[in-house]
DNA sequence: CTGAAAGCGCTTACAG
DNA sequence: CTGAAAGCGCTTACAG
């Protein structure tokens, strides 16, 4: 036996091995062409035997795919991902890894380099080489250029996180105006009249403006005037939850709740009540966005966010647009949100005991789309 | 002008249109033969106006080159990445992704998702196929079976984190034996005679095991006897530390100091001094590792352990392994470590005052290598 | 059920 | 400096 050393083994080694031509083995492998029982046994022998897998790229380029799909997303230490106390990057990624690896699909990332809204030379390029077969990308604000070229190559495209729904483009999210006009209207429905906002972030990224939207379409559907000064823009540190509570409490006429942007700024919030013996929900009353482990430990009311869906879903649709032949109009889908309520907006009747949690939704998250 | 609708642009458009052979284009793209002026400006001109870049299959066919590099690691829900308060797993993709961005490299990730110590069906898969160039491997411990099966296949290989220094291959880490020893020092140098131990994890972990013995032989050199009821294993939770403090100080004779495994620890640890009025650092001294935002935060002396620093270098590693002809020694690099001394462990003397960085080399982290 | 042949889009000797 | 040709390892009509 004559053994050779580092090639790797090709479809002709099996062939010649098992005594048939190549496109037997191509067939027997692929399950492409009928093949009889007796050679079929032969080949997958000599397949196992030698361990054979087919050269990627050499497969590549006759089928078209790679198996890859790629996910194009700001750098997972940029602002964009840095709510500290949750691991939102780490929650997108276990969401795509799971579907993905199931599927037998790669993952490769490109990351947005050049800040939001700007060009992005390594994601066209991979574009222009067809290094996969489809991107998901998670980004601040939508880039036309990038979608524009992603279409002009047909690459099947699901957006997650950050959708600009008015787009005819495939897209997975959380309703981010919805549940932020949910947990305004929780407050509302406790009574409060004058409620502040803080942003989680600049307005310029989707999911701040959309919560802002729905914070303000509560307000107003409830007969409510929107104040400027009930409104602050945070950031994802916890201090500027801190210095929101700061500003809205020197107010001539203070709020009496507040719909933080992100739980990190609910935290900051609830440091600066305690610095100044501000009772919550008592005096203050508080809601957050995420619902992440910091909610839980300082019992903050939260409204769910789930990346880990939302990745998920994001990469299952993703996967089904790529098996489908023929177009169909794009699908939204959205990641339902579920309220868990704890102490700090428990209605001022009830004890102000330790937190509980009261939600129908949080944990069945199951998904609905609807067509656009 | 005839539009062809969809197909991407080949070297053979290319050719066509600028009216020479595809050779000629190829070198003329690739720099790889001499072309005349003229006849260079011209692929060029054609070469931007169609937005020509080369198949990537195709190319990686011939030139058995993919340009992906693969890391293949836990997913990043994992509890080997679970530290709460800090990213760990972003800032190990961040260092990796800002290198192979910058060096024109992809990024394929392959979780491990069998768990520790299992088979791994598609990493080997990726192997065979031939889908990368090299990989990076971070893992809780260390798997011979792929490291085999990669030797086999002859590809380049850095393991990052939890490196196993005994063995032949190319690792970057932070040296956690020798910080574990430096930080236990701290606290004897402090005048600290007993000094408890949490482990960040189980001891299978590697990480967890350098640490443990890095404490152990600490206390040897210091003549001290390593007592069993002063060593606890923790995990990736808060209430681990605060379970250790528990069980320490319920001792007959109770640690003077303790040595967290993890910053999460130490916060577990400070939650239970404040509950049953311990004072830190007079009563108890409590250091701990990664000096994330948690220990600035909370005022705990820590221990670098930059994993984006390990990424980097793990990347620009394994880039270099990449681009070398001829084999060399495997290298082992470490990443300095920085002790940032904080109010948890200041000398009693000193006042009690705000936390107090008191460090060296915690800021120009640079690397050195040596041969083994 | 099986094989010979073409072709995917490139790179790379080899001539000239 | 340039072109014709072979070949990378596969899949897929096309015959038989």
């Amino acid at each position: 036996m004559i053994k050779k050393k580092k090639r790797a083994v090709t479809i002709k080694d099996i062939a010649r091995e098992a005594g048939v031509s190549i496109s037997t083995v191509s067939f027997a492998f692929n399950g492409t062409a009928p093949v009889a029982q007796e050679t079929k046994d032969r080949i997958f022998e000599v397949i196992n035997r030698l361990n054979y897998r087919p050269n990627s790229a050499a497969r590549g380029l006759v089928t078209r795919k790679t198996n890859n799909i790629c996910l194009f997303t700001p750098h997972p230490t940029s602002d964009f991902f840095s709510f500290s106390g949750n691991g939102v990057f780490s929650d997108l990624m276990q969401g795509i890894g799971e579907v993905l690896d199931q599927k037998d699909y790669n993952l490769l990332i490109s990351w947005d380099t050049v800040g939001y809204k700007a060009k992005t030379p390594k994601l066209i390029r991979l574009i222009r080489e067809q290094a996969m077969d489809g991107v998901l990308i998670c980004l601040p604000s939508q880039d036309s250029s990038i979608i524009n070229e992603l279409n002009e190559h047909n690459f099947p495209l699901v957006i997650i996180g950050g959708a600009d729904k008015s787009s005819a483009v495939n897209t997975v999210d959380v309703d981010n105006h919805e549940i932020s006009y949910r947990v305004t209207r929780h407050l509302l429905e406790l009574g409060h009249k004058r409620i502040a906002f803080i942003s989680p972030g600049q307005l310029e990224f989707l999911v701040c403006e959309d919560r802002l939207e729905g914070y303000k379409e509560a307000m107003s559907d409830a007969g409510l005037k929107v104040r400027d000064d009930y409104i602050f823009i945070g950031d994802e540190t916890e201090s500027s939850g801190y210095r929101a509570a700061e500003a809205f409490m020197s107010l001539k006429e203070p709020p009496t709740a507040i719909v933080a942007g992100r739980d990190i700024q609910a935290v900051g919030v609830l440091e600066y009540t305690k610095e100044h013996d501000i009772s919550v929900p008592q005096t203050l009353a508080l809601v957050s966005f995420e619902n992440s482990q910091l909610a839980e430990k300082h019992g903050i009311t939260s409204i769910t966010t789930n990346l880990y869906e939302i990745g998920k879903e994001g990469a299952k649709l993703l996967i089904k647009l790529l098996n489908r032949k023929k177009e169909r109009a794009a699908q939204n889908m959205v990641i339902p949100s579920g309220l868990v309520v704890r102490g700090s907006s428990q209605p001022q009747s009830e004890s102000s005991a330790p937190s509980v949690a009261a939600s129908t939704e949080s944990i069945s998250v199951r998904t609905r789309s609807r067509k656009q």
